[in-house]
DNA sequence: GCCGTTTTCGGCCCGACTGTTTTCAGTCG
């Protein structure tokens, strides 16, 4: 059926807004929000489960959220919200995501005066009405004419992290260069390695707060200093991109980095964890009364709270902290286990480096052995190989293998799968590789029924050793295709082969829900560069930190072996 | 609305900044 994960999640978080334009008790409405995140995030489709009990069972999740769920997928509708629409105008919303408006004041401008739109609030402000209410004035007045002229849409959009990392580099470089700081972090999801950013949080250790903010405002890449404190301090980006600074003394470095990185919600629960002994955690500290027990270091803090240290890729307030009290956090991937690559292209098809630089580019990485796969030659892929071409590029592997030294170049092709689920190469051509990797490269408009026969017919063919960038998604450019993850998950646990995590910063695919998934159901991982340049090979870091964040360890991912494992494994179907 | 070694009610993270303000509410992260 049609009801997504999104859709609900959207659906919660419209009700938490409108409740809290109503007025409603905050943690009622954060139980909504939260939940909204929590579905999102999920790593399965709600459709697909079983229902209201597996719904109950999710953390955030209860009884009636259960059965809203429930109603939401079975109807597409939920009279909860729809109640809530003929109560508060749905357009009211659009309201919250001005700058210094809250639920409290988009209130009173819709009871006091009648403002339920955008443009109801545009005529208000013209007329002067504004101004005139209570606990409004003219400083905000000018603020929202302002936000309202410029069209802003409120909530920016999420950079991909690869270009919000272009701009942290310089910004931490700079202000790490302003006297009296003794070190710089840049924390937020950018740390945790979320694929994208929503904001910059930089964490500063310094002697004064107004001589480094005095600083940041003269940074020529910075458009405007929207808030300045002593402490704290919030701007804007020349590229529209949120930069938030925040100093603090050196013994509660720690704890502010903790503060800093977050998730929201994996620090309410450290906070609550905290409470529930009788202490209290803030960005300054862990404290018993007065009394600081930890805050320099963030592994203090956690040790002081009982948990081991949890690496940020992790804190998302998805079972971490629980793990960690039970000492059962997984020892996470690291770019060193990696061993080789097994996606990469060469000039023979649309990649710009040749075979020799490639390989002395990967053992320029530590690797050991990398497979080659180029395109196979298909409509609209540019200079893709043939049968003839591969097989001589075959022959060029073989005579250079023979020269290198504890190196093992592998045969391999990226070869579409067509619409129907066949190869775009045949079957002759592809025994005579050492790995295949398939992958959708077009018609990903076919419906999700259409779309899986597609992907699972060519997962049918012994031969396909990996399944490359599965859902097709390319970061703030184009959604992932519609497929059906669990069937795809369910032929994958019973043929051998892998999923590919792959590299290329827009990619990111499968993202962090889809790859806790697959090693739940003990599907092996690719982690791949898709290196068309010898420097992109250092896509690999990327790729790793994906894989971290879905819980990924060593033994789950099948490039950590040597190049002889990798073959057993890949001969065995 | 969720949750529970203080368990079916009564709590729910904590602090900075702005200006609506003259002692604090609202917003934000």
């Amino acid at each position: 059926m049609g009801i997504h994960n999104a859709d609900v999640a959207d659906a919660f978080d419209e009700i938490g807004d409108l409740l809290a334009i109503e007025g409603e008790n905050p943690f009622r409405i954060r139980a909504y929000r939260r939940a909204a995140r929590i579905v999102r995030s999920l790593p399965r489709e709600l459709a697909e489960m079983r229902g209201p009990e597996e719904y109950d069972a999710i953390p955030g999740i209860g009884e009636d959220l259960a059965r809203k769920i429930l109603e939401l997928i079975r109807t597409g509708h939920l009279q909860a919200l729809e109640r809530l629409r003929r109560e508060v105008p749905p357009q009211t919303r659009e309201l919250l995501a001005l700058p210094g408006l809250g639920p409290v004041r988009v209130r009173a401008l819709m009871r006091q005066l009648s403002v339920r739109s955008r443009s109801d609030l545009e005529r208000a402000l013209a007329a002067g009405r504004v101004a005139t209410l209570p606990r409004f004035g003219a400083g905000l007045e000018s603020r929202l004419k302002e936000a309202i002229a410029k069209r802003e849409p409120g909530a920016a959009r999420r950079l991909p992290l690869s270009v919000a990392a272009q701009y942290a580099g310089p910004l931490r470089e700079y202000l790490a260069s302003v006297p009296g700081v003794s070190r710089v972090e840049v924390a937020g999801s950018f740390r945790r390695g979320r694929d994208t950013v929503g904001d910059l949080d930089l964490l500063v250790s310094a002697s004064s707060g107004t001589k480094l903010f005095a600083a940041l405002k003269r940074y020529p890449d910075l458009r405007e200093l929207s808030a300045s404190g002593t402490t704290k301090a919030s701007g804007v980006l020349r590229n529209g991109l949120q930069v938030d600074v925040r100093v603090v003394a050196p013994q509660s470095f720690g704890a502010a980095l903790h503060y800093f990185t977050g998730s929201k919600d994996h620090n309410i629960r450290t906070r609550r964890l905290a409470q529930e002994r009788g202490l209290k955690l803030s960005e300054y500290g862990l404290f018993r009364g007065s009394r600081r027990l930890a805050g320099q270091t963030e592994e203090g803090l956690y040790r002081a709270l009982g948990l081991s240290y949890i690496p940020p890729e992790l804190r998302e307030d998805r079972g971490e902290i629980e793990a960690a009290g039970r000492g059962a956090l997984p020892a996470l991937i690291e770019r060193s286990d990696l061993k080789g690559d097994l996606h990469v292209h060469t000039n023979a098809s649309d990649g710009v480096d040749t075979l020799e630089r490639m390989v002395a580019a990967a053992q320029a990485q530590n690797l050991s052995y990398l497979a080659i796969t180029d395109h196979a030659k298909h409509l609209g892929i540019v200079h893709g190989l043939d049968s003839e071409r591969l097989a001589r590029q075959g022959q060029a592997i073989d005579a250079l293998n023979e020269k290198l030294r504890g190196f093992t170049i592998l045969k391999g092709a990226e070869v579409d799968i067509l619409e129907d689920g066949r190869l775009a190469l045949p079957e002759a051509a592809l025994e005579r590789l050492d790995v295949v990797v398939a992958a959708v490269h077009d018609h990903f408009g076919l419906s999700e029924a259409r779309q899986t026969t597609r992907i699972l017919r060519a997962l049918e063919r012994p031969c396909v050793s990996i399944l490359a960038h599965p859902s097709g998604r390319l970061i703030g450019e184009r959604e992932p295709y519609a497929f059906d993850f669990e069937k795809v998950l369910e032929a994958m646990s019973g043929r051998g082969g892998c999923l590919e995590v792959n590299g290329q910063p827009s990619r990111l695919d499968l993202d962090d829900g889809h790859i806790q998934a697959a090693i739940e159901r003990g599907v092996p991982l690719s982690i791949a560069s898709d290196a068309h340049s010898a420097d992109q090979l250092a896509n690999l870091d990327g790729a790793v930190r994906q894989a971290r964040r879905g819980w990924a360890r060593s033994q789950d991912v099948l490039n950590t072996r040597t190049v002889s494992g990798v073959r057993a494994l890949l001969r065995r179907r």
